[in-house]
DNA sequence: GACAGTTGTATACTATAATAAACAATTTTC
DNA sequence: GAAAATTGTTTATTATAGTATACAACTGTC
């Protein structure tokens, strides 16, 4: 993505700026050569792991400082830039609505059931849990023996380390928010 | 450093094998080619951000995860491998035991003082904290209109965001620990 | 205002990150 | 046990990260 290389970018100027030091300071300070710097401080280069190492060392920074997005800067998030997949025949669509990002550590989705649908998922990594949101209808959860039927308006946290399923008991679509999040 | 390519491919792999996936599985989850996963995780590759924001992307986890040294991993750092920075003429000398290291986000340094030594320093910027322990002999530290007269064996932190300087004001050399944490 | 030193930018070149494909070695499946 | 699929490795090629150098634009100093 190069969204990533933007942010080292602007964070890169930003601190620089703060301290007001030259290309040829940091240059100078991290063994990184100027021309490079330039580069990666208008987005146009894609460092390596070794020269974003040189430089949060040069600089006595870490790394999510350089990594975070301006922090002044919106996101907005919409149906049209969500993307749609579809399961159990179309019955089950998930919308993803923020797609994960390393810096935040969970994704949110938007999902529509069908009426009767039933949708199984797999274990997921240890420590892996799930907020699930009924935005209209109502969904069965079950996971790992435990059974928890939702209502609109209710939210149900629990640990997504096992295989669980959704259900739609009802005859009319539900619809949930489903925010995963991982450790 | 390729000490980082190194930690990124042993966890990489750790990762990988934990949750028992090939390199096609996470090559097709991260758009990352199998060969290029391949030697990532040898350490023979220095990925570059883009490489790496796929990857955690892809594999749900964060960056520092894939940046962390092995846990199990000792690191010896003695007289031998510490640099040495002399200044005021070699009576002020200064041993990064410790360099800096952005996972870590400070640094420890040995330093002895001759007889009679004044050792001035800028001021780092804000949010910088030092912390001082008198091994052998005595200082007298200054900060911001602040004195303390430190004798062997006490400790004394403060914000070295302002110009600071270090006395020695005894007949014998004086040694000191010095951590610096930055922000 | 001319000179010298600093600033960021542009250019040419080298090193290597990344891909796609073919390969060999192992495991699965019937 | 033979065929097929799945594994990680190797090879050839392309794209680009990184460096060094020269350049142009701006800064101050006397």
């Amino acid at each position: 993505m190069e969204q990533m290389s933007r942010n080292i970018g602007y964070q890169l100027k930003k601190i620089r700026v703060q301290r007001s030091l030259s290309l040829d300071d940091v240059a100078k300070a991290t063994n990184v050569s100027k021309a490079q710097l330039a580069q990666i401080e208008k987005g146009e280069s894609n460092p390596t792991v070794s020269t974003i190492w040189k430089i949060a060392s040069g600089m006595r920074i870490s790394f999510s400082s350089l990594l975070q997005p301006p922090r002044e800067q919106f996101q907005k998030f919409d149906e049209k830039t969500s993307t749609v997949v579809s399961e159990e025949n179309g019955k089950y669509r998930v919308y993803s609505i923020i797609p994960y990002d390393p810096e935040r550590g969970w994704e949110f989705y938007k999902i529509e059931m069908d009426p009767g649908v039933i949708h199984r998922s797999e274990a997921h990594s240890d420590g892996v849990e799930e907020t699930v949101t009924v935005i209209n209808g109502q969904v069965l959860v079950e996971a790992g023996g435990m059974k928890e039927h939702l209502i609109k308006g209710e939210t149900l946290v629990f640990s997504a380390s096992q295989e669980h399923q959704y259900v739609n008991p009802t005859n009319e679509m539900t619809t949930l928010h489903l925010i995963i999040q991982y450790r």
